[in-house]
RNA sequence: GGCGCGGUAGCCAAGUGGUAAGGCCCCGGUCUGCAACACCGUCAUCACCGGUUCAAAUCCGGUCCGCGCCUCCA
């Protein structure tokens, strides 16, 4: 299993610090409003290298947190009158919601950052001890950026040029720093803020001790994998390393994974250019399901680019998977044979090539894309050799391969038993019957009918089925 | 200014030395009362220029175009 590491810049052999197990660190968002479609794009990849680990007989302890301290719940919290907690809460369970119906798996432990607290206190006063960080007049606690000799190797800078090129981005408040590259770890309360009382001050901490912290905390002082958006490179993931390798004194992740950002109709999704999608507002034009496949369709270290023509050239391919297991499972009730035959046999293997195509595609630093394609290949292997005659072994065999496949990418391909209304029912008989007469316009009448209810007929070889459009 | 990424068919997207996967959309056909589904078939020489090589979309140099990060946006 080959990984892109950021820190590295060069795709590496996977080898877990553990042998069997992978402990794997992916950055979540902050809880001050419902989440966009661009947060869903790392829950949605991470979720889908778990997958593929956990496929892959790995044991995998999976940390998440929500960020649930911040400016910008704060300034919800003021805005709607309320506490900051019951902000976060709200769009906490919110998130969850939204991550269960893209499928994304609950992370093995999902930390909050306001329950942390005393760990980060600790982190940070042992930073003060071992002279990485100090306190400044009002009690602000920076980290000392240049006493850690690797800053900069994540994001590949160098700090002479971060400090020259962004001396004209100095504000007020910076003079107490002993360098403006210095960052903050514990800061004052303002009035009305949410708070904890420290050595320091009373106050609450910077942005980048939680993920050190909890990190520690479930997974160790060394872990296996570090994940998040592209964006996080720096200065997070940057401060992130300075912060676990100076307090801990070892490497804090051997592999750091970035996925790329999501546009909107090519540009950058934000508020004020009114291109901003909430998993929500997708939610109510399409099954969630194929806004996964829809992420899964390109690689996640690219650009990849979101409109509405997109999503339905995503739905249709996504559809054309599920109509794939939906026949053979009609296929397979009707099958009388329940043995495989030899030439059977073969046919299978000649399947399982495409299993291994899709293997080998994962193993490359997850090439989903790649990995798709083998998934329709699969499909179209299916649709040419699967018919009633077949044995149910052969059937029940293929039908299992594209549901393991699906599932490592996280798609649900297996609609649920859904029941029809009982009118929907007799409608459907009606014009069974009134085909037999060939009275089709009677026939079609009731199509339309049906069709009016968003229910879509399809008449196949193999009798008559439906589904909602 | 510094660092970095990308330009492959109408659209999306794999492929990083040996004569272009896959999906969507068109078009032709089979099946079908029709439609839908499915299947068969058709559809590109890889931004441009030059170089290396027996051989390049793939390596090197240049040009044009698009994009990201550079202190809290996934």
């Amino acid at each position: 299993m080959k990984i892109y590491n950021t820190l590295t810049k060069k795709k590496e052999d996977f080898i877990p610090l553990e042998p069997g197990k992978v402990k794997m660190y992916v950055c979540g968002p902050t809880v001050y409003n419902l989440i966009h479609i661009g947060n869903a794009r790392p829950m949605i990849v991470f979720d889908t290298v778990r997958r593929y680990m956990e496929y892959k007989g790995l044991e995998v302890n999976y940390v998440s947190n929500f960020t649930d301290v911040d400016d910008k719940i704060i300034k919800k919290a003021v805005e709607e009158g309320v506490e900051a907690s019951v902000i976060s809460q709200r769009y906490i369970e919110e998130c969850k919601k939204d991550m269960a119906a893209l499928n994304v798996k609950p992370a093995t432990m999902h930390p909050l950052a306001t329950e942390e607290i005393c760990g980060m206190l600790d982190m940070i006063g042992d930073l003060i001890e071992k002279g990485y960080a100090y306190a400044a007049e009002d009690g602000t606690v920076y980290f000392r950026t240049r006493s850690f000799k690797e800053y900069g190797k994540l994001s590949h800078k160098n700090l002479d040029d971060l400090q020259g090129g962004n001396r004209s981005l100095l504000v007020s408040g910076e003079h107490q720093k002993e360098d403006s590259l210095d960052f903050v770890l514990w800061k004052p309360k303002k009035d009305g803020e949410p708070y904890w009382e420290s050595p320091w001050c009373n106050g609450r901490p910077g942005w980048h001790i939680e993920c050190s912290v909890m990190s520690k905390k479930y997974l160790g002082e060394q872990i296996d994998i570090h994940a998040g958006g592209e964006d996080l490179v720096f200065p997070h993931h940057e401060n992130e390393i300075a912060q676990s390798e100076a307090a801990n004194g070892k490497e804090f992740a051997k592999y750091w994974m970035h996925n790329a950002f999501l546009n909107i109709d090519n540009k950058k999704m934000s508020k004020s250019l009114g291109n901003f999608f909430t998993v929500r507002d997708i939610a109510e034009k399409y099954d969630l399901q194929i806004l996964r496949f829809f992420m899964l369709s390109a690689h996640y270290r690219s650009q990849l680019n979101f409109s509405a023509e997109l999503m339905d050239a995503a739905k249709n391919g996504y559809e054309r998977i599920l109509t794939s297991v939906e026949n053979l499972k009609y296929l397979l009730a009707e099958s009388t044979v329940d043995v495989l035959t030899e030439s059977e046999g073969e046919m299978l293997v000649e399947a399982n090539s495409f299993v291994t195509k899709f293997e080998e595609a994962m193993e490359d630093d997850f090439n989903t894309a790649d990995a798709l394609s083998a998934i329709f290949e699969l499909v179209k292997y299916t649709n040419t050799q699967a018919d009633s005659k077949k044995s149910k072994e052969f059937l029940q065999e293929l039908l299992n391969k594209i549901k393991v496949l699906a599932d490592i990418c996280g798609l649900v391909v297996e609609k649920q038993a859904e029941i029809l209304d009982t009118d929907i029912e007799e409608l459907i008989k009606q014009r069974q019957e009134a085909r037999k007469e060939r009275n089709f316009q009677r026939a079609d009448e009731i199509r339309d009918e049906l069709l009016a209810k968003g229910i879509v007929l399809e008449d196949t070889r193999e009798g008559v089925k439906w589904k909602r459009a």
